[in-house]
DNA sequence: CGGTCCATTGAGCTTAGTCAAAGAGCGTGG
DNA sequence: CCACGCTCTTTGACTAAGCTCAATGGACCG
């Protein structure tokens, strides 16, 4: 049900947002930057639920290049959990040789373009002497990930659904934002009310009223796919994050 | 522990939970086991409440020896989270040479041992060639640790709070067996319902009507910081877990 | 034109939170 | 040995956030 490998060499989709992701983690130099770019060769498309990596599977690394997907975990009774979204120079599968079967699916939200990304490990971590730039960068993006995910598990634990929804929006704009696809605070936004509550561990219903609650209070537009920020400071207030400007709370 | 000659008496505090630990994750060579073995010297202990790592901070690798640890995060009105348990063969700070500041807090929930687990990095990821095995089990640690991150969001977001602390009972017992610290489903325990409750995403008051109800339900027993698994097969069955034996959930 | 998917709204219910008070366990100092 | 203070646990009464069920409406599509 999944990955066409392309067989026509199309012209090449732009690389640009995974470049724009790393070079503003480290400073290549230009064999580095080469390395990047040759990424963009051996290209994959998928439709949208098309699931990237299975449960269970030895992921292979590979980068996301368009489009949304979320890794999810599906219990028995149908309860599904959404883990983190995946965004455009996201890798899927984890930023090491994966010696363990994935703990959880990845699923296309959207249409999905990747990219092998072996030769970046490749480059990053065997022979990370001879590319400090891809190294640093790599593991620049293993700590946001896992600083993404441990912001979920606040996001779960400790934050209303109101406040669940708003920093999701945010963490998604900022995400968005620093690879370029969200210029003046608008951006495709693909995720279905069902996407939501699943990822904010709420019931559709719910979401649907505090969406419509953020809609009243005038925070951001909402329809078609695409929303609209229209007040940011308010949304950062509302939902803030507590290791942004922490008045540096001294132990004990 | 039974092949292996060990016969340089033991000098520090065990590193057994850790030898243990790795050996079940990657076959070692004897200079891989030496190099193990060495981490022991420079330990430190850290008294109970202790900041292992602040927010912030650039960590340095460190492993835990023993003692209980967690990762929490403290909102600005006090509300705080804990993103997950350290237990002893666990890493404080991440599994490679990071390179951005943490984005939670380390602290101790008991007394604490650990050791500088530098050469242990140097070794399994800048010469990992010459380490194929210790390489192997950092890397399977890492997965080990995300997996346990994934759970805790499913908890989170998409299970009852019944659920939520059985499951959380089940994620430690299974940890400590690992390692040689459960015999006949029997362990120390030293979380208060204070820290379950911030584990859980719950208040006091309903984890302790919950511990109530698994008690009264003959699940385990659970005073002065032991706990005593009566009914295990129950509980994996009350709490189960996804990816244990899913009976292949086939897409679409 | 009917079907499907998604968003929306209302009514009633359940789970978990809040507030408050009391008990149990433990170490310390008188 | 006991009284005191501290932390942690337990219980009850009430409240509220969020869930379930159910029905409707809009948009798109073959």
């Amino acid at each position: 049900m999944s990955a066409a490998p392309c067989p026509p060499p199309m012209a090449v989709p732009s690389i640009a947002a995974l470049m724009r992701r790393v070079s503003a983690l480290a400073q290549l130099s230009p064999i580095e930057t080469l390395v990047l770019e040759h990424l963009a060769g051996r290209q994959q498309q998928h439709i949208m639920r098309a699931e990237l990596c299975a449960e269970g599977e030895i992921p292979k690394p590979r980068i996301m290049v368009s489009g949304w997907a979320c890794r999810q975990r599906v219990m028995n009774d149908g309860r599904r959990q959404i883990i983190s979204f995946m965004l455009p120079g996201d890798t899927i599968g984890p930023l090491r040789q994966s010696p363990l079967p994935e703990s959880c699916a990845t699923v296309a939200l959207t249409p999905v373009v990747t990219v092998d990304a072996q030769a970046l490990l490749q480059a990053a971590c065997v022979e990370h002497m001879q590319h400090p730039g891809l190294s640093m960068a790599v593991r620049c993006m293993a700590s946001q990930q896992e600083r993404w995910l441990r912001d979920q598990v606040v996001r779960l634990g400790r934050r209303s659904a109101y406040e669940r929804t708003i920093h999701l929006v945010l963490e998604l704009h900022g995400r968005l934002d620093a690879i370029g696809l969200a210029p003046s605070r608008c951006f495709a936004f693909p995720l279905t009310q069902d996407v939501l509550a699943d990822a904010l561990g709420l019931s559709v219903v719910h979401v649907n009223r505090v969406l419509a609650q953020a809609r009243r209070d005038g925070l951001f537009e909402l329809h078609g796919g695409h929303i609209v920020i229209h007040q940011l400071e308010c949304m950062e207030a509302t939902a803030p994050d507590p290791s942004v400007h922490p008045p540096r709370a001294l132990g004990s």
